[in-house]
DNA sequence: ATCGTTCGCCAC
DNA sequence: AAACGTGGCGAACGAT
């Protein structure tokens, strides 16, 4: 019983393998063998330890080995860089090694780009750029060094189950990218003609297009106006007698012009064309799947990023093009109001975590005029909102909530002030200006008053916004990648596989007679990740799942 | 021509 | 209704 640990350097199709300790140590020697792929299937209690996951794994799934557990030293690597106040600097382990051995650190090396599917990249040259591969006692060392570090951090159990949630996640990113999105290429040409018109066989705008511009020309007396040109529009708009600061939809809609209907009607379905059109199906959906790559903590708040295809925002009108196949379903799970629950459960405010029970939590709130003012006041809260109607609900929610305030104000008063914040589980936030921290900037730099005053400046109320936010949405995206870890753990053995994640929404492909327990196995790995995370709070986790054969269905 | 920035929209 | 967090993306724009 207990998981074995093993240290692994990567050699082509084999790798050199170590033993480790619970304290990192190694216990034996190294040794090699041919095919990783075969010790990875063979021995399903252990947990692989490697310098990057999106790195080592695909070739694993490739040749049918998936993977129970590992630990992703470059993800742990930037998490303790962060928490130590050295937010962005190198991640990769000879970088971390050189840091532990006080040699030269060298720099990451660039982002990979956007791969299409569909385009067999053709390599002119091998990137020189590639950094040299750690060996495997660098390995070795940098795990046994996080281990000593992680134990400093002001709570090691919490960060260590950071570290395992997000090492979880990177696995999922990696199976997630592979299976793809069912994208039925049928239903998708269904939706866009209806949308756009006839396609035109060039590649030019479409039928819809073409006549919503004549329209919008006729109309603003502008023949061979390009409705897509900010400038343009606003010049033809200022001769009719309307001088708008900007081409915004919601800016336009303002204006009473027979021109702006068409306008508006262009905007919507122009970007449909160029984003979400033919020309991206192409590029993006191959075999009837859409395959993203994920990036999983992408985003400095932990949530994931993906690098092409704009897989995080494929349009409401566009999801009935989801289909699952002949007898599979999708299942497809959303937290709901995930983000108050979070701030409920952080703050242990009382009133608060009495109204994120199993109900509308905006409805379980008291002192409110109604349900609207509420979410107005909670979301205001959790984004910094200032102005307008929000001002007196805010001060309700002051009034009567005053432990969720204080956690949310306390990280803001931090952040305007140059200071870090951290997530439940230990994420921190970047230094002012993305990378150097406050701690070790001089004095002053971020107090620049004006005229001697100490009044917050523009930017640094916006920093303090984005610490406000932090603490919650960090939060709300350990859960999420947590509920994850928990459910491909669960679904290990039944037919079905998680095919999208976006924050707080996952998307599950199954054959159709799991769909019920699919379903039972989502909305419990929810309440488990709460439970896990914070312990019994009173705040209920709940993931809505339904079972459809479509996307646009879910809603 | 090429590059980086801005605009404006999409998602949560 | 419009100012309030995290992003991706594509076209227009403007500098080199």
């Amino acid at each position: 019983m207990g998981v074995v640990v093993e240290a692994v350097e990567p050699r082509g199709a084999g790798a050199l393998l170590r033993s480790l300790r619970a304290d990192g140590t190694p216990d034996g020697e190294a040794r090699a063998v041919p095919d990783l792929a075969a010790e990875v299937r063979a021995r399903p209690e252990t947990r692989w330890v490697w310098p990057g996951t999106e790195d080592v794994y695909p070739a694993l799934l490739s040749a049918g080995a998936r993977v129970p557990r590992c630990w992703d030293l470059e993800m742990t690597e930037a998490l303790l860089v962060g928490a130590e106040g050295e937010w962005g600097a190198p991640r990769s382990v000879r970088a971390a090694h050189a840091r532990l051995t006080g040699t030269q650190v060298p720099p990451d090396p660039p982002a990979r780009q956007a791969e299409p599917p569909g385009l067999a990249q053709v390599a002119l040259f091998e990137p020189v750029t590639r950094v040299l591969e750690p060996t495997l006692d660098q390995i070795v060392q940098v795990y046994a060094d996080q281990q000593r570090r992680i134990a400093r951090t002001q709570e090691p159990q919490r960060f260590r189950m950071l570290v395992a949630a997000e090492s979880a996640s990177a696995l999922v990113g990696v199976e997630m990218g592979r299976a793809g999105l069912p994208w039925n290429e049928a239903a998708h040409d269904e939706l866009l003609a209806g949308l756009l018109g006839a396609r035109q066989p060039g590649g030019g705008p479409p039928q819809r297009l073409v006549e919503l511009t004549e329209e919008i020309c006729r109309l603003l007396d502008s023949p061979g106006l390009h409705p897509d040109s900010p400038a343009e529009l606003r010049k033809a708009l200022r001769r009719a007698g309307f001088d708008v600061p900007n081409t915004r939809a919601w800016v336009l809609r303002q204006v009473d012009h027979p021109a702006i209907a068409p306008i508006l009607a262009y905007k919507e379905v122009y970007r449909i064309w160029t984003a979400h059109g033919w020309a991206w199906r192409q590029q993006w959906v191959s075999g009837g799947r859409f395959r993203p790559a994920y990036v999983p903590a992408g985003v400095v708040s932990g949530r994931w990023a993906t690098r092409g295809g704009g897989a995080l925002q494929i349009p409401a009108v566009l999801r009935g093009a989801v289909r699952s196949e002949p007898g599979r379903r999708l299942v497809i799970a959303d937290a709901g109001q995930l983000e108050p629950r979070i701030l409920a459960a952080v703050s242990q405010d009382p009133g608060l975590c009495k109204a994120a029970g199993p109900g509308d939590i905006y409805v379980g709130l008291e002192g409110f005029a109604d349900r609207a003012t509420a979410k107005i006041a909670l979301l205001g809260a959790m984004y910094g909102q200032t102005g307008g109607q929000a001002v007196p609900a805010l001060a309700v929610l002051r009034g009567r909530y005053p432990k969720a305030w204080a956690v949310v104000e306390e990280a803001a008063r931090t952040g305007e002030a140059g200071g870090l914040v951290r997530s439940w589980l230990g994420r921190t936030s970047p230094g002012p200006g993305g990378g150097p921290t406050a701690e070790s900037l001089p004095d002053g730099e971020w107090f620049n008053s004006r005229d001697g005053d100490m009044r917050t400046t523009a930017g640094q109320r916006a920093r303090g916004r984005f610490t406000r936010n932090f603490v919650i949405q960090a939060t709300a995206a350990e859960w999420a990648a947590t509920l994850l870890a928990l459910v491909r753990t669960r679904l290990w053995d039944v037919d079905a596989e998680m095919v999208f994640f976006q924050h707080d929404e996952v998307i599950i492909d199954c054959a159709q007679d799991v769909a019920d327990e699919v379903a039972a196995v989502l909305t419990d790995c929810a309440a488990q990740a709460g439970l896990l995370l914070f312990g019994e709070t009173g705040v209920h986790f709940v993931m809505h799942a339904k079972i459809v054969e479509s996307y646009a269905d879910a809603k």
